[in-house]
DNA sequence: TCTATATTTCTACAAATATTGAAATATGTT
DNA sequence: AACATATTTCAATATTTGTAGAAATATAGA
């Protein structure tokens, strides 16, 4: 993950319903979901989510897979995570007050 | 840190000049750098320097302050570390394979 | 083949973003 | 006041992004 990369996925990540689509794609896991299912979860039109899905899927953020007349997207969790990679170590250096984001910090769920 | 408040952020995160700034200003740490010293740094023009830098700030993402003639800009680490917490927590739900970034991953220098 | 379903692509257009150079503003110095 | 420095604002323009609806494509089933 480059610079370069980073400001792609970044991109990707910083418009409403895309940022609504790869969280609920993120919470469907390795089943994925259909783009007329992430449509009508995000409240858009069909050609609005495949827009936006197309998007994503230049960044990397997600994936796609034709099973009969569906397409299934996937989140790509690799990809997400090296970005907040990059954010966290190339880009903001290990900051102690940034790394705090990660676990016992004030916001953190996940320790 | 709510999902409108992260999209600014990474819309202010996601474009090559301002993630300049920010690692640069991150970088100068509590002492921040003045306008001019960040548009050389970054190879831009005052113009486009200050269009950028007033784009982060009203993000949240630096802050300023004058002294004498110069104005001194600063990263907000909180503001980065909590839209970071956002990523990982709210939207990513804590997933064991994006929360490897923080620490222990393949791309971790923060151990 | 005809029809229904699922999704993308195309067209047109509105809105937001990015860039440049010149002019304006604010501050400090002589 | 006059001048120099530091930065922002403005105006014009180019580019990118986002949206809607219609049309095109792909697949499956009767």
């Amino acid at each position: 993950m480059n610079e370069s990369n980073a400001v792609e996925v970044l991109s990707a990540l910083s418009q409403e319903t895309r940022l609504g689509i790869v969280r609920y794609l993120i919470s469907r896991g390795e089943e994925g979901a259909a783009a007329g299912e992430v449509a009508a979860k995000v409240g858009a039109q069909a050609s609005k989510a495949s827009f936006h899905l197309s998007y994503l899927e230049k960044a990397g953020v997600v994936s796609s897979e034709r099973v009969s007349r569906k397409i299934i997207y996937r989140a790509d969790l690799d990809k997400i995570g090296g970005t907040i990679s990059f954010l966290l170590n190339d880009c903001c250096g290990c900051h102690p007050k940034i790394m705090a984001c990660c676990v016992g910090g004030e916001h953190s769920c996940c320790d």
